[in-house]
DNA sequence: GATGAAAGGCGACGGAG
DNA sequence: CTCCGTCGCCTTTCATC
């Protein structure tokens, strides 16, 4: 783990190709980038021990689970103090509907985006989490209609339209 | 590509697992879900044709790169026909900082996630994307003071604290 | 249809020059 | 950085239920 990391046009280039596809072979990414295999892996590796490339992940389209409702929050609690605001984000963190939530400055406490099946899932949420707990004083929902930059949950074009899921 | 997909808990399994790191070899994803390394394969193979997977990418930390700022901003438009929507989508897709944004219903017309590297940063783009639009009523800034469901900008784990990075 | 075991091939990793 | 050898993983095929 070094202390400092040094990124060239050539890292650069991996990490806008990886982001898109990491598991495109070396070999391709060494005609794209116009370098060797080996210093292709290399370079990924060390992208991989210092950091920068934080994880690899498969991203899964909502959708197709059954999730298509997108919706976002801006949550205001009553008391604003460290305990309060740690207290409120565990119990985000236990909710499988949050994807993802900031504790935020301004006009709001925190912002929430939220991945559910329906009106009726939401509703259910919103229930448990804002109107049973006495230190929420206000959330404000903001419904998604269709996400116009980015895709799915990562930063990754999708692959193609598929038919929603049955579950068995 | 089939018309509809079922899946099981199998399935279920491997897309939470594969979530987390999709870079997992196969052998141990068989352990965890308890199956063989052929069934494993061949159900990947299957829930990325389908599109159940969409993509497979590298998630890298933003901080790392240089761009620690979470900004989400709130934009209404004065008028919010569908060409005037598109036109001002389009213009942000055109921006590297705009990480994600979406069209939605409610008090604002947009919402948008940026990354950027400070306050100026930020600045020049509000100054190009929003004060330079005559179309642009309003916006409203909330600025992220950290992440606390979620991490990055995948839903993955990060693996390191490290240190800022010199692009040279 | 599904699974699990074995053979083959491609790609990643490490060392030498 | 390139070349080369080894190893590990994915693919395919097969028998089986």
């Amino acid at each position: 783990m070094p202390d400092s990391v040094a990124l060239d046009r050539f890292d650069h280039a991996l990490l806008d190709l990886v982001q898109v596809d990491n598991q495109m072979p070396a070999r391709l990414l060494a005609d794209r980038v116009g370098l060797s295999e080996s210093a292709v892996l290399r370079r990924l590796r060390r992208l991989r021990q210092s950091g920068v490339i934080a994880a690899d992940v498969a991203v899964v389209d909502p959708v197709v689970l059954g999730l298509p409702l997108t919706i976002h929050v801006l949550v205001s609690l009553e008391r604003e103090g460290a305990m309060e605001l740690d207290a409120f984000a565990r119990r985000l963190r236990g909710r499988p509907e949050v994807r993802r939530a900031w504790s935020v400055t301004g006009e709001a406490d925190f912002v929430l985006l939220l991945q559910v099946a329906d009106m009726g899932a939401y509703d259910g949420f919103a229930r448990a989490v804002f109107h049973d707990d006495p230190n929420v004083r206000a959330f404000r929902t903001i419904t998604a209609m269709r996400q116009v930059v980015g895709a799915g949950d990562g930063a990754a074009p999708m692959r193609r339209p598929v038919r929603p899921v049955t579950s068995r």
